[in-house]
DNA sequence: TTGAAAGCGGTACCAA
DNA sequence: TTGGTACCGCTTTCAA
């Protein structure tokens, strides 16, 4: 049996209340006695137990993580990050992949919290936001990552999508391009949208305007990216530039390039965003929108954690600057 | 305040006994005070606290994932199917990026005791076989995934890595293909040592020796493969396919092959193993040995909750065959 | 400096 | 069919 402590009381001959006060250094307890109890639960090898501990009111040292889908590389590259960060500071995290239902969100969020979790981090996509609100309304503390609710006061962790879009467009722009096409993510996704409204923005600033038809919208997934580039790439009139909301949909454009026999990037540009494994491993090698994924992991655990401590009342919003990673899949426009 | 058993008692008029009953569909209520309670349960929007009842010695429903790294794709898919037939069961997934050091496996299996996981589940390397044994001593479920201890009495799911690595060879010498190399993970990892294994011994069944210099062993990303790759390609006697033992080092012998100015497959054929997002995704799509990645985690889950409900006394250990996916990478030898 | 005892939210045995 | 109550392992007053 796991010793208790009760077992390291009756051995070191005191009371449960002196063990628990030298485990958590609280109260005066002579030296010699604390040495002693120390020595004892070395020796039976006694590890407090995390639940009875929970049960007393102090926390469980579990943080909840909602993503949408822990096998897609971006998302389990930030669940690394958070990972890391967790266990640097203790928290252990449960992964909870909601493929962006509200229904697994919430099946989700009511077992965390029947597990008392110390607090949650959403990363996925939730179209009830009266779900975010009970939430916080029962005090449980949210961070929100990649995922923007600006009425709501909850911290938040976002990269910026809009800038991020105007990057992407400048540069291809910059190239020399002009017809410029989007792939993104269905509208309801508002870090597509974001980006996307900042690309169509520069676009506009340069005087260029995003044609009617060059703007496709679905799923995330490589094979829809795959769909709506092929659509893109075999009307009659097509662009020369791809940009693609994340990495998964631009290795989508990629293969649709390949299908139809146009070099990337001699005959299209392609940019994306995210720079995850994936954009290295891809041919050529994307050039993408880097988010900072650990900077960010980090950030929203430190988050967290500083208001289960308390401490930090106000809430915040922190955005991040995405950053321009140029790679092989976009080239200068060659004037035909 | 959230509602608690004591707070439905006293709303219904009952003692908490009786409503843990009703809860626990235990002992004989009448049909109006189950009813009743039910109701008011409703009403106060009442979730018992998993907390307390794991202290009273039930389950946690939690279980541990011990990994190398969750946002390597191999494992980040593993984890999705695991953490899928957890939440059909009831188990939510602590996840546990171990990094293959003994240090951090030690530091969370001690973790997750003290949260009293209800089982672990490995799928990371462990140099050490007694953390394993220490485990199953203290009589927590453990079960091993894409990991082997033959001599341990612990259930365990595998895919056949050295068939894994006969069918590979076998591809390629049914291709023509006579000067074959190897790149696997260390020597350590027992699953490369296998693949290797099946591979070289498919060869020697063949008449084929595998040459001095053709085996590389590294480490399991990306880079690492490319590197090998290119100390395999540079050299004047270079083979013309590669068996790379996962789809990382695979995508790096892609890119080394790229370097060099080679063609896959007309120049060089890759055979791949994991069939991971990978090995779509990269250019060509690689012929791999996939591994049935949901299969194995419904399996692995509900090996570990039958242990749990105390059924299935007896370890069994499950082989799953990998199969051979034919893609893009491999092609027949053109005769010079 | 130490200890007794009342919780925390449940479960389960034994009576009623 | 229901209820009283002793736990589960630990924290935290309050006294001693």
């Amino acid at each position: 049996m796991k010793a208790t402590i009760y077992d390291i009381a009756k051995e070191a001959g005191v009371s449960i209340a002196t063990v628990s006060k030298v485990l958590n250094g609280k109260g005066k307890i002579s030296a010699e006695t604390s040495k002693a109890i120390y020595a004892i639960m070395e020796r039976l090898n006694y590890q407090p137990s995390v639940i009875a501990t929970a049960l007393t009111g102090k926390k469980t040292y579990t943080l909840g993580l909602l993503i949408p889908d822990i096998s897609n590389p971006f998302f389990s590259e930030v669940a690394r990050a958070i990972e890391d960060q967790g266990e640097h500071l203790g928290y252990s995290v449960i992964m909870c992949s909601t493929d962006n239902k509200d229904e697994k969100v919430e099946r989700y969020i009511s077992l965390l919290q029947q597990k008392q979790v110390d607090g949650i981090i959403i990363a996925t996509g939730i179209d009830n936001k009266d779900i975010v609100e009970q939430l916080l309304a029962k005090g449980i503390p949210v961070v929100l990552l990649a995922r923007d609710m600006p009425l709501i006061a909850v911290n938040t962790v976002v990269v910026d999508d809009y800038v991020g879009g105007c990057l992407a467009a400048s540069h291809l722009i910059g190239l020399g391009h002009r017809k410029l096409a989007v792939i993104g993510e269905k509208d309801s996704v508002r870090s597509s949208r974001e980006r996307i409204r900042g690309f169509r923005q520069t676009m506009e600033d340069h005087g260029i305007a995003l044609q009617e038809g060059f703007l496709k919208t679905c799923d995330y997934k490589v094979a829809d990216g795959k769909k709506k580039a092929l659509e893109l790439l075999q009307s009659e009139d097509s662009p020369s530039a791809i940009f693609a909301c994340n990495d998964m949909l631009a290795v989508g454009a990629l293969q649709a390039a390949r299908a139809v026999g146009k070099k990337v990037p001699n005959d299209l540009s392609i940019v994306s965003f995210d720079n995850t494994l994936l954009s290295e491993v891809a041919d050529p090698p994307l050039t993408t929108l880097a988010q900072p994924i650990e900077h960010m992991g980090k950030l929203v655990v430190n988050m967290i954690v500083e208001e289960l401590h308390g401490s930090n009342k106000v809430k915040q919003r922190t955005v991040l600057r995405p950053e321009l990673i140029i790679r092989g899949s976009t080239a200068a426009m060659i004037r035909s």
